[in-house]
DNA sequence: AAATAAATTGTGTGCGCACACAATTTTTTA
DNA sequence: TAAAAAATTGTGTGCGCACACAATTTATTT
């Protein structure tokens, strides 16, 4: 592999000219530049990444912008974790990554975590854009910087982010679609959960409840879906009462399918004699839903990979500052199926 | 991020002396070593990955022992990737990873493959152990030179491997039980294909096929399997004949398990009419296989994530290498289940 | 106690690159 | 044409570590 000093050897001159026009620093005559060049190419020269990350020293800075978590809502712990492994894989290489995290329920939070994000003048954001209006500001701001961004996890249009790292959420909710109908092969009236946070938060519960409903039209299979809202799906009373309320009115569901991370909390609420006869369909691999399939109460989860996410997004970035590598403009993760059998095996 | 300087000061030693201690040279006091050690956990020191590759200069050298590819069988081709994405990651750090590629029909090949392999002084050695008699004077020789060695897809016992990475054969067939039962919920039978390929190849077909039949004991279900043995399966006459003769003679079977990859070949032998009728189940997406999926002509496809396995193998010989990171003895990768909807997202 | 051997510790160089700064050459101006 | 300015090119240092080699201290022998 050769080296600055090979070249510089070639082209008969010193090390600093090749370095000038590797980095484009100007300040080199067209002709040794177009030399050098020629040279570079023909040996197929790249630098040494090591030896650049060495001399360089922790210069980009990578942050990430995401929801914070708790014990009552652990999912945004797994995207964390991505980071801070990819973190851990890169920063050899002079890269820092730096979390802020912000009240995904409160969108004045959000804004100032940004602000704070803001100060430690990042190289390249990672936004999870849980607030469609504050994303405007916050890209805009991040435009005129010319720093680039992703998003991860939630997928919303119109902007010029690099990338989005995160689910097909249309086609997840189609194969939770696909699943349900594996375990109800007759006809039979599905209930699908909504709860007033899912509103707030995102489209993409909205994609997988299109994808569900899309399975069984595209697939002429007579099956309904209704839907219930519950507005606090995290107060157990309201959840227990306007579920089993429901369910004891409607005795022909055969299957509740709850297009979110909130699966787990359907599975506690639900009256014993309702849990061998329905069949539960949830989305994402936390501890609570594991829970779940562990224990039978579910039959299925979907899991979007939310530890990839995070992973990928810092992996992506470190290819783009340091091998200007463009990325592709949706990187669509796997779409996982887990059931009791497997989903230890994806434990990270 | 403290450096080897900083431990030196606190020390009050010299950098060669901390050096000492941190690469276990020896001739340094008791007195003094325990200090250093004592200053280092106490900051927390891990040495400068990138400093280190740099003044080392490519001196791992990683070997694969890995079966070759072609059109007719390309599963191999995936860990083969696997380990080159992992070699791209970790060149910078002064490793390289060489294949040697052996015929999986052919145990001299494999010998002759590792001899090649010694030549070239590797530092550690990933082995796909495709044969069993071959791979103890094999390893025998490695360690008497002291190179450490891991297996990959096939899990043989009684080895001083540093790690296993790959597949929980047991329960990955035990989750194909259960996926052909959720096809078929009724009471029924089902049909394994072995064929001669499997005998010599490695035991993970067998533990394949007693963790499928576990599933049917184990949860009492009355449904019950047949084994059909073709030697040759990779010739389509004799496949054809022998599986449309056994099935019309049999047509109580609902279903079939190929405890192997190729199952593309039993899709494309079967008689039109069994085609829709009877659930193809298998393991790995290759090509052929996903095409299956596509096709409807297979339901499931169980897979070993062939790509990881070299992928992760690569990964954990450096931290092995570079960290001294001692492995699990057994890294079981994900259990995938693929189906015609998310088969596309798993593709590297 | 001096001489020798052994144990322990210190020093210097290079890995390939980035970047500040110095030196040189070329062009422009007076 | 000499002096000043601009353009171009060269040089040196440090990033943190590995390792060969040199220097010093301590233990052993005569």
């Amino acid at each position: 592999m050769s080296r600055i000093k090979d070249i510089a050897i070639e082209a008969n001159v010193s090390e600093g000219t090749v370095d000038r026009v590797l980095h484009n620093r100007g300040n080199v005559s067209k002709k040794t530049e177009a030399r050098i060049r020629e040279i570079m190419e023909r040996h197929n020269f790249t630098v040494n990444p090591i030896a650049s990350a060495l001399a360089m020293r922790q210069k980009q800075n990578i942050s990430v912008l995401i929801p914070d978590f708790d014990e009552t809502d652990l999912f945004w712990e797994s995207p964390f974790l991505g980071s801070q492994k990819a973190a851990d894989d890169v920063k050899s290489f002079g890269i820092g990554v730096t979390p802020f995290k912000f009240n995904q329920n409160d969108a004045k939070s959000y804004l100032k975590a940004f602000e704070d994000l803001l100060l430690t003048k990042p190289t390249a954001v990672i936004i999870v854009p849980s607030f469609l209006n504050e994303t405007k500001p916050i890209t805009r701001q991040l435009e005129v910087l010319e720093i680039p961004y992703v998003f991860i996890n939630i997928d919303i249009n119109g902007f010029n982010n690099l990338s989005y790292i995160g689910q097909d959420s249309y086609k997840a909710g189609y194969i939770g679609g696909k699943l349900m109908h594996l375990k109800n092969p007759n006809p039979s009236e599905f209930l699908i959960i909504q709860s007033r946070h899912n509103i707030t938060e995102n489209n993409s519960v909205t994609n997988r409840i299109n994808g569900f409903n899309a399975y069984f039209s595209e697939n002429n299979i007579s099956s309904k879906s209704k839907t219930l809202k519950i507005e606090n799906i995290t107060n157990s009373k309201e959840t227990t009462e306007k579920l089993n309320t429901y369910l004891n009115e409607h005795q022909e569901v055969k299957g509740i399918f709850v297009p979110s991370s909130r699966i787990h909390l359907v599975a506690k609420c639900l009256n014993e004699n309702f849990v061998n006869k329905i069949v539960l369909i949830g989305f994402d691999d936390t501890p609570q839903n594991t829970e779940c399939l562990l224990n039978d109460s579910v039959s299925f989860i979907i899991s979007q990979k939310p530890f990839d996410q995070g992973y990928q997004a810092v992996r992506l970035f470190s290819d783009y500052l340091l091998h200007n590598k463009v990325p592709e403009n949706k990187l669509y993760l796997p779409i996982d199926i887990l059931i009791k059998e497997n989903v230890n095996y994806n434990k990270k």
